[in-house]
Order: structure tokens, then C-alpha cells, then sequence
DNA sequence: GGCGGAAACTTATAGCTAGAACCTTTCAAG
DNA sequence: CTTGAAAGGTTCTAGCTATAAGTTTCCGCC
């Protein structure tokens, strides 16, 4: 391989970094303009979204992607508005376990169902969103 | 297409845009890990990666993905390093174009060669860095 | 030629996020 | 049993980013 290969290699390689870039920002403000007719921020929608279930702090911030110390802030605030609720961990006093009211679940459901419609993803075919799929969990190894 | 084929392709997507961000986010670390070696932040470094030649803020701001304002707050740092010069425009007055220093693009190309290697991306090859390129291109029209 | 809207950039402000310090609880080793 | 290290959460603080407002300059239009 000759130098200017291997620098075109870097140089589309440095693109592709940007391309993630966008489009991790086009699906934020996808996130960002759904959550805002339901009063939530970013973080508060991406937060409902990941609350699967139970879980625990540490649990949610993983799947955020973002530190506890954050999740703290944004749990605070689904709190105060009735959203979820922080219940002892049944076998761990230190954790603390994440629980959805009643209302947080039909929150949750509408903004699921925000979500879902004219996300920048529904561009591709089902058959290349698996493709996509599996690119990017090889190149972001969990 | 029974609901539950939807409810499951839409479980699908929302999983692909976690793994975009989760994406993101691994190559937003890769680039703090370099940038730090440098003495730059995440945000300089991006700046000085977009740095392809002379442009005006606006270019840049466009091609780092963020405002305007915070273009200002980054490149007032590099000039005050030394790393980069803003010089009145040719033909608009309100405009400036933003100059590499000689040691600015030294820096660059010390930060680039940086960059290149120990890439997440690098876990692909490069047909399916191809690939990847097309489906991000499809799925974030600029 | 002058006028109104828009673009480029900056400044000021508010909000979000990460990092470090701290406390409590758990777990493993002795 | 006790002791030290590590994990879960919270608080505090600093730094980064976006939004809004303001200034200068450009451009289309009358």
C-alpha cells in the first residue's frame, strides 16, 4: 500500500467520523423536537425511553450514556413532576431502584409512539437498517 | 403487517439510535483521548480536524456541527494559542477567514497523524466502511 | 440612490454535562 | 469479626453549548 492510499484511507476515515457525528445530531433533534410537545428535554426523553423496566441508577446512566452524577440531575427533575419514582433496591440498600408511575408509563407511551414516526432511520429499508445495525456494533464494541 | 411486526421494527430502530449515539460517543472519547495529548479540548481539536483550509466561521461552524457562537468561543481560545488567525475577508466585510498559523498546521498534522490510528472505525474494513458511509449518507441528508 | 430584510459575527445569559469529592453500603480477605 | 477496597448515589463546581439579542455589512428592490 502506497503512502497516498493509506492517507486517502485516513482521510475517508476522518469523513466517516463526521458522517456518525450528523447523524447522531439528527436523530438528537429529532429526540429534542418530539420531547419538546411533551415538555420534556433531551435528556428527560432519552431518559423515559431507556426506562425499559426497573433499573437501577448506574443501570439508566449506562444506558444514556452518560455519568450517574447526570442522571442524578435529570431523574431529580422526572421526579419532582410525578414521572418516576426512586424506591429502596430490595437487596441492595445502597442502589436505589426506578420505578414508573402510573403516569410516567402512559407518558412513556406517547412518547414511544412520537418517537417512532419520521425518525431519520426510517430513510432506510428494514434489510439495511440490519446491515447498519451490525456495522456499528462492531465498530462500538459494548 | 401485524402490529406486533410494527411494534417490533419500531423496538428495532429506536435500539439502532441508541447504538448511533453509542457510536458517537466512542469516537468523541478516541478524539478527547488524542486531543488531550496535545493540550486540546474535544471541541479544538474537531475544530482544527475541520480546519481543511482557509474558511469563515460560518463554514466552520457548519462543519464541526454547532453554532456559530460557540465557533467564536473555540476559535478565540486557538488564536489566543497561537494556532490559528482570523483575517478580514476579501470581498465581505462582515465575514472572516480563519488561517492556519505555521505551527497551527504543524499542530494539525500532528493531530491528524494522531487521529488516523486506533480509530473505533478501524474495526471495519475498508469495503464496509463503504458501505457504512452510503447507509449514514442516506439516513443524515446534510 | 436609499430602504428593508437577511447574513456574518459577537456578546451575554441560561442550561446541560462531566469530573472530583464525599457518604453509605457491600464484599472479600485475613 | 474486622478491616480495606470497591460500588452506588449525591453534591458541588467548572466548563462547554445553545439561545437570544445586538452590531455591522451585504444585497435585492422600489
Amino acid at each position: 500500500m502506497t503512502t497516498s492510499e493509506a492517507e486517502a484511507r485516513a482521510a475517508a476515515e476522518r469523513n466517516l467520523c463526521g458522517l456518525v457525528g450528523t447523524l447522531a445530531r439528527h436523530i438528537e433533534g429529532h429526540v429534542r423536537e418530539r420531547a419538546a410537545a411533551l415538555d420534556l428535554t433531551t435528556a428527560q426523553a432519552v431518559a423515559l425511553r431507556e426506562l425499559t423496566g426497573p433499573m437501577t441508577m448506574s443501570d439508566l446512566a449506562g444506558r444514556m450514556g452518560c455519568e450517574p452524577s447526570n442522571a442524578t440531575f435529570v431523574i431529580d427533575r422526572l421526579e419532582q413532576q410525578g414521572v418516576v419514582e426512586r424506591r429502596p433496591h430490595p437487596s441492595d440498600r445502597r442502589a436505589k431502584l426506578l420505578v414508573l408511575t402510573q403516569e410516567g408509563a402512559g407518558l412513556r407511551e406517547r412518547l414511544l409512539g412520537l418517537l417512532t414516526e419520521g425518525s431519520p432511520l426510517a430513510a432506510l429499508t428494514p434489510d439495511e437498517q440490519s446491515v447498519l445495525q451490525e456495522l456499528l456494533e462492531r465498530a462500538a464494541p459494548r
